[in-house]
DNA sequence: CTACCGTACTAACGAGCGTTAATTGGTCGA
DNA sequence: TCGACCAATTAACGCTCGTTAGTACGGTAG
């Protein structure tokens, strides 16, 4: 009963939480400038100046999406490291967690990865500056582990990316639907990320 | 001299190919709703209207694009694991093959990824199917190999897009001007694969 | 020299975009 | 019961888009 904004009668009331999850689901469907904001009025059954009434701007839309999104994949990042001191196992829960989102909040995942160009300074340098920082980790992670002889690859920097995009493209086939849930995806993942890195780990 | 519409003089000419080629770049860096045709036509120092002596519509340049990159990767694999019977090496060099593309045509490789919901029909029923078979291929190869015993994987399915995804987002960070070139990347991805399959190769 | 063909140009179109302004109408507290 | 507020509406704006029409020009073949 004392939900946010709730509607009093029998149809779902507009909000700004509403707005942004419409926006979000045609921003991942047709990609930022694909999506015309009477898309988004009319998945709420509105009309498009209303829209104004929740919102100040398409592209501040797309910039808490992104924002947002991003913020949230280094607080997890974090969080799945930490305590943690082995970097195998550092390493396996940093690719589950991010498997996991990728499976999980899939549509934000496409719009970061496709629209990201489009956003307008400063919400572009923070994201940037946020993927850096996250690349970086896991690129350390990996040459870290190297360096210790529990993981064998010949370039850190390429295995990073080969585990980093790989959990990302999560997003382009996983279906909630499907035979797997997201956790037993990210399980999976996460031991594709040790293989990738050379991890010579007891196999099943 | 006897070049395919050479400028006779100082200038380069305007082409078909050459206004593929301009749009291909605009294309992966801003996508196919986020390019207009006057930043096409500038970047080739003409105006607007005078690009529809060399095409008939930014439709059908988006569709040249992507169709002709879809059937070069359908080609490409068939070549690869064609005469191979070792399933290893077949996957191997499917993999291989796909990295290196995604490598060597950055440019291509991003707008199919990002602008393939853009396409009319029945251009883009043509892409999907051409896509599908590939997949397909590639999870078959995976599936043989786990039922002969010299991969190890969970699902197959989900082995073959974690190979697959991960040679595709090779054109999101790879630069002709780094560290490796393309050859020594697709090679290590092709190891990565191999990885992922889990194939219990020899280690270096 | 002339006629032609290809390529560039300017002008203009209809449509759709994001956004703003002004107005209506319904809900709820005083 | 009245007034205030909030969210929805219609109308309209300025702009940019892809595309078409009509025209000028310059090199080449006859």
């Amino acid at each position: 009963m004392a939900t946010v904004s709730a509607a009093p009668g029998d149809r779902a009331a507009v909000t700004p939480a509403a707005v942004r999850d419409a926006a979000t689901t045609l921003f991942a469907e047709k990609g930022y400038h694909g999506t015309a904001l009477s898309e988004v009025a009319a998945r709420l059954r509105i009309r498009t100046p209303s829209l104004y009434n929740h919102m100040s701007s398409k592209q501040e839309l797309l910039a808490e999406i992104v924002l947002t999104t991003s913020q949230e994949v280094w607080a997890e990042f974090e969080a799945a490291v930490d305590g943690r001191d082995d970097v195998v196992s550092r390493l396996r829960e940093a690719a589950r967690v991010y498997a996991l989102r990728h499976a999980t909040h899939r549509r934000e995942a496409l719009i970061v990865n496709r629209d990201v160009a489009s956003l307008d300074e400063p919400v572009l340098s923070q994201v940037l500056e946020l993927r850096r920082r996250h690349e970086r980790a896991v690129r350390d992670l990996i040459a870290e582990g190297a360096d210790r002889g529990v993981l064998v690859v010949e370039t850190p920097r390429v295995a990073s990316f080969g585990v980093l995009e790989m959990c990302v493209s999560v997003a382009r086939w996983f279906s909630p639907g499907g035979p797997l849930t997201a956790e037993q995806v990210a399980e999976q993942y996460s031991e594709f990320a040790l293989r990738v890195a050379g991890h010579v780990g007891a196999p099943t």
